[in-house]
DNA sequence: GGAGGCTATGTTGGATTACG
DNA sequence: CGTAATCCAACATAGCCTCC
């Protein structure tokens, strides 16, 4: 079974309740994957073909990216030098926080991407030292590293200079909200799941949610759902039905019928686009 | 501002058939 | 066997209105 897609949980990589944890990595390969945690990545050297949501890109020594759990990606090493690099996972709950205070336009736009991020190293080795040998107060310095690494990281990807919603009262909890679908989109969730986490009605909610996304919650979902299974089809051989039950649809017709309205081919045509 | 009721509309999921 | 396409009943949702 090659083509299953790797998962990796936060409960196996943060052992310390931390929040955040700095891995030095150097790898020759990383087949595709996805995390449930955020991950921040900073190339120290070598050069390698990042695949994320399907698109390759080539990174070397400087190059940044951010993931949310719902991006997912590869790494194929270029040359014989293996990747060396500083690869942050930061806890879900303690990266909502650092996107809240940023604002409602920090949600939307992951992955975040950076090519000349090479002066975070100095922070990335304090983060790594707390994290490895906690201290007093180090949990305090994590999130505030992360917090000062995040900044600097959305400055450079210019986050939230798209086009601005409108911002209306209870904005917090509808932020949760939309964190809350990107998250779990893969689950069955409904509009009244969300609602009840938001403390609203199913009917106000569903009108604030609009307002505060612009799109409906039914259309965002599927959205969501959408994008990642084209990603998923571009970057594995799974079949299909595999990837229309992994993105969180539970038919199939459903979703090559959403699949061939979004994105004007069926989800078959998804794989032949890896090929080229 | 927030919630509840109501209704038209859209979406979903299961079944079925056809095709390569 | 995997996928596409269609149909249809059931369900979910958006939008509107009213009330507190």
């Amino acid at each position: 079974m090659t083509d299953l897609i790797e998962r990796y949980t936060v409960e196996s990589l943060l052992p310390v309740d931390l929040g955040a944890r700095v891995i030095r990595q150097r790898l020759t390969s990383a087949g595709v994957h996805w995390h449930d945690y955020y991950e921040l990545c900073l190339v120290l050297s070598g050069t390698a073909e990042h695949v994320l949501n399907g698109e390759p890109l080539t990174i070397g020594a400087g190059s940044a990216f951010l993931l949310s759990p719902a991006d997912l990606h590869e790494l194929r090493v270029l040359g014989p030098e293996p990747l060396d690099c500083y690869n942050t996972v930061i806890e879900p709950a303690l990266m909502e926080r650092q996107l809240a205070a940023l604002g409602p336009a920090s949600v939307h736009g992951f992955p975040w991407r950076a090519d000349d991020f090479g002066g975070a190293g100095p922070d990335l080795r304090r983060l790594r030292a707390e994290c490895e040998e906690p201290r007093l107060g180090s949990s305090l310095l994590v999130e505030a590293l992360v917090a000062g690494l995040v900044v600097e990281l959305a400055r450079r990807c210019d986050v939230g200079s798209g086009p601005r919603v409108r911002r209306p009262a209870g904005e917090d909890q509808l932020r949760d909200a939309v964190l809350f679908v990107d998250r779990h989109f893969r689950e069955p969730i409904t509009l009244a799941d969300v609602a009840a986490r938001a403390h609203l009605s199913a009917n106000y909610f569903s009108e604030r949610f609009r307002q505060f996304t612009g799109t409906p919650f039914q259309l965002y979902l599927q959205e969501r759902r959408l994008r990642f299974a084209r990603s998923l089809l571009a970057a594995s051989a799974l079949s299909v039905s595999e990837v229309c039950h992994a993105s969180g649809f539970n038919s199939l017709s459903h979703f090559g019928r959403a699949y061939r309205r979004r994105y004007g081919a069926a989800p078959s045509a998804g794989h032949e686009s890896m090929k080229m």
